[in-house]
DNA sequence: GCCGTTTTCGGCCCGACTGTTTTCAGTCG
């Protein structure tokens, strides 16, 4: 089973036990649905993180779960889950995928329509609120009825819950809404909130907070957004709206005198948020977007904030980028004054992972732009060397003495190039193969005519761990070879990545003095943040490249560096904040 | 069911909005 699978059985869990007494069982729903968080977006897979015995490493396992996992693993099926789900027909569970249905309302319909069948449930139920026969149920009405065929219809056209979006993605989106709100003459301050001002790899909902002493005024022109679906809900302070491409858009707006307190509430993570509450609990506070509030005191009276620095003060804390705030461990950092100084995008030096169009006959993609048209671009970023890494010329085309060959050309370009362009220095790099057996594409020889070789994996992703890890290693192990490119091979909403024993690679690298990039392509994203952490603790350098095929990709350097600054990354984690000198020493080395 | 710099027992974030009600249940963030 995948994660995937199995956060949501036990999200199922949750949602039996809700049905089944959500009084008595209102913690356990709790913990069901914390667990399933955690195994949703833990990079391991629960089955290898079982074999190093890690399973109660996530957050919210504890010995329960851990015996029920252990017990699917070995049996592939849960005894006591048996228990919570008798008496719950499995044609519940369909529907919890639709938008505004729950545990309650779904069983509850299933029940009263003897909807038994979960493969035609969802249909099932559209023909029977279009007949009117749900109208007539006490605490439902019409709108309810039509509220159901409406959510059913936009589920079926995957208008919602449909895939996540990509930074930049989210990014135009949302500067088209902030653009348009604005407009408004009552919105003194828009700002993005939520996973976007996180940084999270891939964006759900668009979040955006507004400052007004008029929060109805800026609703009622955010409702009128022309490329809207509908307005989903519309109140006194908040408001979402369904755009025409199926995106949902939050909005919450505050007095300015409260906007720091909105801020902090609307950025999240929704973990950062209930460990930062409980924390302040302890010391009798009760924190929300509106303020402060000490309930032991007789006035009971709301403290606002204006700025977010401000509102983590009150609670003697520092403030915390918000690529930290996943309560992983920066609450405490924060409590000590001891967050470390995250690396910056000013602190970047060069961009080692460049594809021109220089005509290197490789085996997979050239890039669109010259030697020159990158450097010149480089330059505008103030960086001071910039690596040139082609894919390696195709091995099936070219014998060794014609591969030879293209390299000497290419390097003789490249001094040519050098004597006009004194500004950022060339590094001279290849992006070579890593073949399924572990050898490199290229041959020996070829390395007299690099500064070094970024190493990447291009076929056979679905090699098991172990072969995986050994292939990447042998890679890694030629003296040349000293970053590893796009490391997981992941991209985005398409592929999952390879599987790897992350251990034996870190140690591999650390001891060897290798590099990991982090790749900025913002459909890679990879080495995707949690690793980059782990990366982070076990010493392991890393690079920051942009795997650019084209000068407006350069650009995307940011994102690179937020997926660091989110794995806790320092400049000095970071080789490419490094001089020119002192980083072609380590390359060279 | 999880968790611990006040705790291995006794806590567990805090609020908005909708539709159905006449004070609330359900869903969501």
């Amino acid at each position: 089973m995948t994660n995937k699978e199995i956060a949501e059985l036990l999200r199922n869990v949750a949602s039996a036990y809700s049905i089944k007494n959500e009084q008595k069982f209102y913690f356990q729903i709790i913990a069901y649905q914390k667990a399933a968080d955690a195994i949703e977006n833990s990079i391991t897979e629960i089955k290898d993180l079982n074999k190093e015995n890690a399973l109660q490493s996530l957050p919210g396992v504890g010995p329960s779960i851990k015996a029920h996992l252990e017990e699917l693993l070995k049996t592939g099926t849960i005894a006591h889950f048996k228990w919570v789900f008798e008496d719950i027909p499995s044609s519940v569970f369909p529907l919890l995928k639709i938008p505004s249905f729950g545990p309650k309302k779904a069983y509850r319909l299933v029940k009263t329509f003897k909807l038994n069948n979960p493969k035609t449930v969802i249909k099932d139920l559209e023909n029977i609120a279009k007949k009117g026969k749900i109208t007539p149920l006490a605490g439902f009405g019409e709108k309810s009825e039509q509220d159901i065929i409406r959510a059913i219809n936009e589920y079926e056209l995957e208008k919602t819950k449909s895939v996540r979006m990509t930074l930049p993605f989210a990014l135009e989106l949302a500067d088209k809404i902030t653009d348009y709100l604005k407009k408004s003459e009552f919105a003194m301050q828009v700002e993005l909130l939520g996973s976007l001002r996180r940084m999270v790899s891939t964006v759900g909902d668009i979040d955006i907070a507004a400052a007004s002493s008029n929060p109805k005024g800026v609703i009622e022109h955010f409702t009128k957004y022309p490329y809207k679906e509908r307005v989903i809900e519309k109140g006194d302070t908040t408001s979402s709206i369904l755009t025409s491409g199926g995106h949902q858009v939050d909005l919450m707006v505050q007095p300015p005198e409260a906007f720091g307190s909105l801020l902090q509430h609307f950025t999240g993570s929704k973990a950062h948020n209930i460990h930062l509450r409980e924390y302040a609990l302890k010391k009798g506070l009760s924190l929300s977007e509106y303020g402060i509030k000490n309930p032991k005191l007789p006035n009971k009276k709301l403290q606002q904030y204006k700025t977010e620095e401000l509102f983590y003060k009150a609670i003697d804390m520092d403030w915390v980028p918000p690529e930290l705030r996943e309560d992983s461990g920066e609450i405490e950092l924060a409590i000590g004054h001891d967050l470390p100084k995250l690396i910056e995008l000013s602190d970047i030096k060069g961009d080692l992972h460049i594809h021109s169009n220089y005509p290197i006959e490789p085996s997979h993609d050239l890039g669109r732009n010259s030697i020159t048209e990158m450097l010149d671009k480089a330059k505008e970023f103030k960086y001071e060397y910039l690596g040139f890494s082609e894919h390696n010329p195709s091995i099936s085309k070219h014998s060794e003495s014609e591969l030879l060959k293209i390299l000497l050309k290419r390097d003789k370009m490249f001094e040519k190039i050098a004597k006009d362009k004194k500004d950022v220095r060339i590094i001279k790099l290849l992006e070579v193969d890593i073949l399924p057996t572990g050898k490199l594409a290229i041959s020996d020889k070829a390395f007299d005519f690099l500064d070094g070789v970024i190493v990447s994996v291009h076929s056979s992703f679905t090699l098991d761990i172990n072969k995986m890890t050994n292939r990447i290693i042998q890679g890694l192990s030629n003296k040349k070879a000293k970053i590893l490119g796009h490391p997981t091979g992941r991209l985005i909403n398409e592929r999952q990545g390879y599987n790897l024993d992350w251990n034996k690679i870190f140690e591999f690298c650390f001891k060897n003095n290798k590099a990991i990039e982090i790749n900025s392509c913002p459909s890679r994203l990879d080495l995707p943040d949690t690793l980059v952490k782990k990366a982070v603790e076990k010493g392991v350098k890393l690079v920051i490249n942009t795997d650019s095929h084209a000068v407006y990709q350069m650009k995307n350097m940011k994102y690179g560096v937020s997926v660091a600054r989110r794995g806790w990354a320092k400049k000095s984690d970071i080789l490419n904040t490094l001089p020119y000198n002192k980083f072609i020493k380590w390359l060279r080395t």
